[in-house]
DNA sequence: TTAAATTCCTACTAATTTACTAGGATTAGT
DNA sequence: ACTAATCCTAGTAAATTAGTAGGAATTTAA
């Protein structure tokens, strides 16, 4: 039940663009791969999901970078994290379509558990992790 | 953030377990092997880690097996999976002395929902799992 | 208009973790 | 003694995660 790599390294950066958010500029890669200490071929990945999910917009070409798409109060960490973290979901046959053909006692105990999960992460917005304020 | 094999494993044997409680009857690891459709070497090393955190006891020799240490009311969804899952804990530097140095952000926000993981995990007991009553 | 700076796309490899297999030792009942 | 069971531990296979790599496309600035 570890969280990613990915997970860890996209909340960072989100955090990151959050403090830049107010001045509106934009962030490159290789100046988040440096903060975070990650490769910047790694990270473009990472930043590739957050934006797939509409949470960054990126500007190309020289000059360019990123920037959240939206102010850093409106964006939830469930919201990154969702997007960066493939496997969210607890276990498989909840959002796979098994449809509780199994029976399984523990289904609606991991459907609560997801969904817990999910409601505590969303209360949480970039600009609390960023202010440190929890 | 996958729920390992070992914890749905287990908390269905210990589900099991429960059911058997109020008539002090003991299942042995062929029989749950059975009715999870685990192999047996499988699933012994699943109990071995119940047995460890005192969740079920077990009696060995002939006419032996498992049987639930207390009632499956007392016994939290919460205990048995920190049990069986190695690695229960989202991120390690919480529980691995990292003692944020690191000051990282995101600490405080792993920290909680761990705890906001545990509590809920910990509201649902064995017996109402077992009376699929959530 | 060319060079530089940047994102974008996607295939591959290495490392780690998880899941499972296997063999036999130990214990207890009949 | 034999049988049915747990116990212990080492090893292997499968899957996932983490990271590497190369180069195409786009935009700006000189």
């Amino acid at each position: 039940m570890k969280m990613s790599s990915k997970a860890r390294y996209g909340l960072y950066v989100a955090v990151e663009l959050a403090k830049k958010y107010a001045q509106g500029e934009v962030a490159t890669v290789s100046a988040l791969a440096q903060s975070t200490g990650v490769t910047e071929k790694y990270l473009e990945q990472i930043i590739a999901l957050m934006k797939k999910a509409n949470i960054v917009v990126a500007l190309r070409g020289a000059n360019g970078g990123y920037k959240l798409l939206d102010s850093p109060q409106n964006i939830t960490v469930g919201q990154v994290l969702r997007a960066v973290e493939d496997n969210l979901e607890i276990v498989d046959c909840i959002h796979n379509g098994c449809d509780n053909k199994c029976h399984c006692v523990s289904r609606n105990l991991w459907a609560k558990l997801y969904e817990n999960i999910n409601t505590y992460l969303d209360t949480i917005s970039l600009q609390q992790l960023a202010d440190d304020d929890l």
